[in-house]
This record gives structure tokens, sequence and C-alpha cells, in this order.
DNA sequence: TATTGTTATACTCTATAACTATA
DNA sequence: TATAGTTATAGAGTATAACAATA
């Protein structure tokens, strides 16, 4: 791999990403879900259930691409969609009971590669790492000041 | 966006390589390439010229990709293929004097993203952050511990 | 009329297979 | 036979548009 690039910001980031959700898929595997399903079934593991567009909401995904991860969800029998007696244009998705020993199971392996995965820094450096990820992660706008750059207003909203 | 989901280390890695990969474009966008180009740029502006696959590994692509991206660039007046007196199977790919200054003023461009991706944290963790970061990245195998404890008892592929 | 879930469709990105021209 | 570039194609992944049911 190119050597050149390996001290560029965005090569950093995209293959250290590269490399945690390779590391989770392969946590998860023998579970039968991969890391995109374990992030659906945290969210959906609500205080109160969901309906397909909250959680989409919640995903920052479309509600048209929710209605494909519910799906896999169900076929797998970790999640059941009923429709919502208050307002029968909702389905309210919810965690079967083999869905919430998945959901356990599968943040316990998660936790478990998040460790190995930070297990070569001291605790100080792996706190100060999660903190400035925290704060890339939610800078919406990093402004470059950028003569003719259009100012670009493109929101991204997650 | 969920509040669960942001403590998650592989959630904080695709958004922070988002942002970062939002305000490169944004800077970029008055040059007229964009970050992915910017990179096949920087690779092809090696000291001795390369062939379309000698590119494609360096970039860590497939050499069908590359064929599209050296369209792009040629496209644009960036680079030019010749074919190789030495092998005349390869195509040797060199930046034209338009790609050059395309190329000095998008490095330019990406120098000061990266500047102000960063610019809230002190040198020092600056510093240290991309240190972690090259670890991670360079990271081939994040060995975890399998439990092999599954509460979910199916092995479903799909 | 507006909203939720759904389907059909399209678009992006990338890889595999097959073809060509070279070696 | 093998390799480099190319094309066609397919597979994720996700978005837009249209439709049915419901509000």
């Amino acid at each position: 791999m190119a050597e050149l690039l390996t001290s560029r910001l965005g090569y950093l980031l995209k293959h250290a990403q590269l490399n945690f959700s390779q590391s989770g898929a392969r946590a998860l595997e023998s579970l039968g879900i991969n890391g995109r399903q374990l992030a659906v079934l945290v969210v959906l593991d609500a205080a109160e259930p969901l309906s397909q567009l909250d959680a989409a909401n919640e995903l920052g995904v479309d509600r048209t691409t929710m209605v494909a991860l519910v799906d896999e969800l169900e076929a797998k029998g970790l999640v059941e969609r009923r429709r919502s007696p208050d307002d029968r244009r909702k389905n309210i998705v919810e965690l079967t009971a083999h869905g919430k020993n998945t959901l356990a199971e599968g943040e316990r392996r998660h936790q478990q590669t998040e460790k190995a995965f930070l297990a070569d820094l001291t605790p100080i450096e792996a706190d100060l790492f999660v903190r400035i990820l925290k704060k890339l992660a939610a800078d919406a706008e990093a402004p470059v000041d950028q003569p003719e750059a259009a100012t670009g207003k493109e929101k991204k909203e997650d």
C-alpha cells in the first residue's frame, strides 16, 4: 500500500474504520449478525418501542432502507413488527426474546472488540483518542477558508 | 442522531471519516476534483512513471477500477496515457502540466483541511491522535478472542 | 393533504469474468 | 500461458419516486 498515502488523514480514518468494522464482523459472525444489524438492534432496544421511521431517523438512514433492515432482522427472528394501535400507519418494531439475547451477546462481543482494538494504548491514550474522535465525528461543518469554495451549505443530517 | 450510538467506536470512526471527506470535497470543489482523484494524482506523481496496474496496487484498488479513475482524470486533462515502449501491454500514466498544477493546489487545500480539522486540538493531542490512528489503520488483524458462547443458535448466512 | 410503510427503480462504488493485445 | 488494459456485468448499499393505507 502506498507509503505516500499513509500520512493522509482521510486515508488513516478510512482504514482504521475498515479494520475495526472487519474485526467487529468477525466477532459477530457466529452470532449470525453483522455490525450493522447489531446497531439496529441497539437502536430498537429503546425505552419506548419505536416505529420504523423513528428507528430510521435514529440510525440516519432513509425509511426505505429501514424496510430492508427490519426485513433481515425479522427473517432471523430477532424482531417483530406489529401495527401501532395509536396510528395504524406505523409499524412498531420490537425485539423478540431471541433478539434480546442476541443483542446482549453482541454487545458483549462488541465491547471486547473495542477493547482489543485499543489494547495497545494506555488507558489515558485510549480515553484521549475516543474524546478526540467524538469531537471530529460531531463536527458537522469543518470550514476551510477557501475563497471561491462555493460556500457549500450541504447539510449532513445524522 | 442516536445518543446511544455516539459512543460506539465504529460509529465515531465512520462519521469522523465522513466529516473529513466532506470537508475535503468542499475544499477541492472549485478545483474540479474530489478527494479520491487528488489521491490518485498523488500516487501518479511518483519518482518514476507508473503503469495503471502499479497505480492500482498503490491505491489498493482493482485494475478495472483504475481504468475509470484514469478515464476521469484524462477527461479533465490532468493525466495522459501513453503506451510503454518497454512493454506495450502497459499504459504509463503521467500528469500533464495542468495535472501538476492541480495537484499542487489540491495538496495545499488538503493540508489546510487537515489543519482545520485538527484545529481544536493542541499540537500534542494532534500528534498523538495521528500516531494512534496510524497504528489502528495499519492493524491488518485485530484478533478478538472468540468466546464461542453464543446465545443465538442459528448460523444464518444471507 | 400529509404521513408511514412498501415496492420499483436508479445510482454509486467496486469486484469478477471474459475479451484483446501483447509478452 | 501469463499479463495489462478494457468492457460488460453483477452485487452491495442507499436514495428517489410512486403507490396503498391511514391520518
